[in-house]
DNA sequence: CCAAAAGTGTTCACGGTACACCCATGC
DNA sequence: GCATGGGTGTACCGTGAACACTTTTGG
């Protein structure tokens, strides 16, 4: 069966960008590619957009499908458009990047899949098509945006401590940040939720556990309250 | 003739957001619709991508096709993917925004054209397809990215008073903004360049004219430096 | 001389930054 | 008892915000 039109058509993709935070690692999943162009090379998970889907529905239904990921924080990044993207034929690609807890049994299953793989993203191999450059972007934003809104929580744990959530700003920003100033801004915006437990298993001082009160991120920002790190 | 494919594609579309500044207003730059859906409707200047440019050429080409605009500074707003965004079929629309000089010449004559016209931004009739929620996303852009980005500058002609300079601000963020303060903040960048002329033909002491420094701020923000308002 | 906008400095409050030591726990 | 990270306060500085009068020019 084929599909004919009056006017000839770009073939539309998403493609996803996945972070994951493992440590002190920024951690991108790759999928390997079986087939031509690019067959054997590392790529960005995606595929074809469905009439029946809205965009990001394309890319929720491709990761779950390529790499078994579901209920990811997932945000638009950008449309790439260049003539000569694919070498097959003109292919407009609508990129996204997403945010998962490594902590999630879910991932940890994707890990071990046999093609698809978690990379530290200051060591990613070359990658097909122009993903290099969509994870360019998605990495340029995501610096950007964890700053001044509090998706870097997508990232961690439901609970964590303080020093695991200063890690995760210090592995963006690739830069580290004085402790005692983290904690009291950090705490002076009153986001946090001080749990009554603490870490478990460790060879030292157990920390204080959080969680962030998103409920009450929502009344605040609607308010014009202004989150920044 | 007719183009066949395996698998059913979405129609792929590119949709501007023109803002130009009249005095104190900020306003967006509407086509008039001459066929079904929505004939007679108001709606943004766009139309399908070709195989053989890429989307921001889609869009530059269908702004001159349109509205006679060229030389605009353009940027990529957002993909708008809804499902039933348009009633004929499936169609995938790169929305773009634009930020042109209402000074220019060129900008006068299509102000002319019979069926397309300058609007308000607090004030516009309702629009055909969801391009009311794109004009939405595209003034909220503008209203973030102004702060951080020189792009204001792309409203003005290129010589300006710091008066019409502060005017531009306070119309995009909606308040006022306090003289002094103005001043010494965007002077302290020291990209403003001062010019030997002062303005003509005003009944008041006539201001001084600068012009933005457009190399000197490439070379300062490769450097790191944060335009900031 | 009057109307209209241009142009100009100082003070205060607040938030960002720099900085070092004691504490609790497991081994 | 020692190694490891947890947890805490203060002083300084720079930037943002508030605020009012004199100057220039054309009509």
């Amino acid at each position: 069966m084929t599909f004919s039109y009056r006017h000839p058509r770009p073939a539309l993709t998403v493609d996803c960008v996945v972070f994951g935070l493992d440590g002190q690692e920024l951690r991108v999943l790759l999928i390997q590619r079986n087939d031509d162009p690019h067959a054997g090379s590392w790529a960005l998970p995606g595929g074809f957009v469905e009439l029946h889907e809205t965009l990001e529905q394309a890319a929720m239904r491709e990761l779950q499908e390529e790499t078994g990921l579901t209920r990811v924080y997932l945000e638009q990044l950008y449309t790439f458009g260049g003539v000569d993207r694919d070498p097959r034929e003109r292919v407009v690609s609508v990129a996204y990047y997403a945010l998962v807890k490594l902590s999630d049994h879910s991932v940890q299953a994707a890990t071990d899949a046999r093609d698809a793989a978690w990379f530290d993203v200051n060591d990613l191999p070359s990658l097909a098509f122009d993903h290099d450059a969509i994870v360019d972007m998605a990495l340029y934003r995501l610096k950007g945006k964890v700053r001044y809104q509090p998706i870097g929580f997508e990232l961690l744990a439901p609970r964590f401590t303080l020093s695991q959530l200063q890690r995760m700003y210090e592995t963006i920003l690739e830069r580290p940040l004085d402790k005692r100033n983290f904690r009291k801004k950090i705490l002076a915006m009153d986001l946090l939720v001080e749990l009554d437990e603490v870490e478990q298993d460790v060879a030292h001082r157990a920390a204080r556990l959080y969680r962030f009160d998103e409920e009450k991120y929502r009344r605040l920002s609607e308010a014009g309250f202004d989150f920044q790190i």
